[in-house]
DNA sequence: ACTACGTCCTGCGAGC
DNA sequence: TGCTCGCAGGACGTAG
């Protein structure tokens, strides 16, 4: 479940694969989700950014290139066509080839005018580890809402790269029981920097893998063995002891401590 | 306009 | 041992 951490660690190491490269020819999976891959046959790369989860490959030609990863998704140097897990895959005219490996099809790849975007990333919040990311904006978004934090969070708009992991992580650190719909000021605030926290950490541990998370180099994280909270339902609060739970929410997989995240 | 929930996908682990 | 079934979850579509 690649996170903003995750897709920020492969955005730094595809960039200097990519630069200065252009695609010779290129082949996807026949869904419309990966079809789309297959016309940047011919253009060069210029730079690789991220928003959110998503990778933003520039193209010459008035050409961008969004790569969501999904569930499972990876992107890195191919060296077998016949992966049954290949979805996508372009060959530069160094003779390597990108791939893009998906087991479950989650992910999606676009083409667009450059910064023309559609859905979630059109609406997308601020850059959680940037300067636009503000407690005042922070805590009107949510005001605005009257669904659950963790929904909240979830769904992009008050902040961009929040997933299921980190969504978790920040809550429990903020103290901030997931599926309370109201926030004050000081919680918020709370919250505000127990994101840009998890997420700091995350990057600089070059982000969680928990099953299928890899790198550019087919490489595992780090962060898995610095979690608190996601996936230690069972286990005893760093902070107080209390068991942790695990509940639904809005479903999703939420655990949290009933002692230190009150409602 | 909003919120809630079903859907897509496949592999895996629990339970019988 | 071998099977079924539920779960994992990001974004989107649909229903109310």
């Amino acid at each position: 479940m690649p996170e903003l951490p995750e897709v920020e660690s492969i955005r730094r190491q595809l960039e200097p694969l990519l630069m200065g490269r252009y695609v010779t020819e290129a082949d996807s999976h026949p869904s419309g989700k990966f079809t789309p891959a297959r016309e940047i046959v011919g253009l060069g790369f210029e730079a690789v950014f991220r928003r959110g989860k998503y990778l933003l490959f520039h193209l010459d030609n008035e050409t961008e290139m969004v790569v969501h990863l999904g569930m499972t998704g990876q992107l890195l140097p191919c060296d077998n066509l016949s992966d049954p897990y290949l979805r996508a895959w372009w060959r530069l005219d160094n003779d390597r080839i990108l791939g893009y490996r998906d087991v479950r099809r989650f992910g999606r790849i676009r083409i667009c005018l450059p910064g023309q975007y559609e859905g979630t990333l059109g609406s997308l919040g601020p850059e959680p580890l940037s300067d636009d990311f503000t407690v005042d904006q922070f805590y009107a978004s949510l005001k605005a809402s009257n669904r659950k934090v963790k929904t909240q969070l979830l769904s992009q708009r008050p902040v961009a790269g929040v997933g299921n992991i980190y969504a978790d992580e920040a809550c429990f650190r903020a103290g901030i029981y997931p599926g309370v719909r109201k926030l004050t000021k000081a919680k918020t605030a709370a919250l505000h920097e127990s994101i840009r926290y998890v997420l700091t950490m995350a990057v600089a541990n070059g982000g969680t893998t928990l099953r299928d998370y890899v790198n550019a180099e087919g490489k595992k994280g780090n962060n898995q063995f610095y979690l608190e909270c996601y996936g230690r339902a069972g286990e005893p609060c760093v902070k107080c002891g209390e068991i942790l739970r695990r509940v639904m929410i809005d479903g999703r997989g939420t655990t949290f401590c009933k002692s230190c995240q009150k409602r």
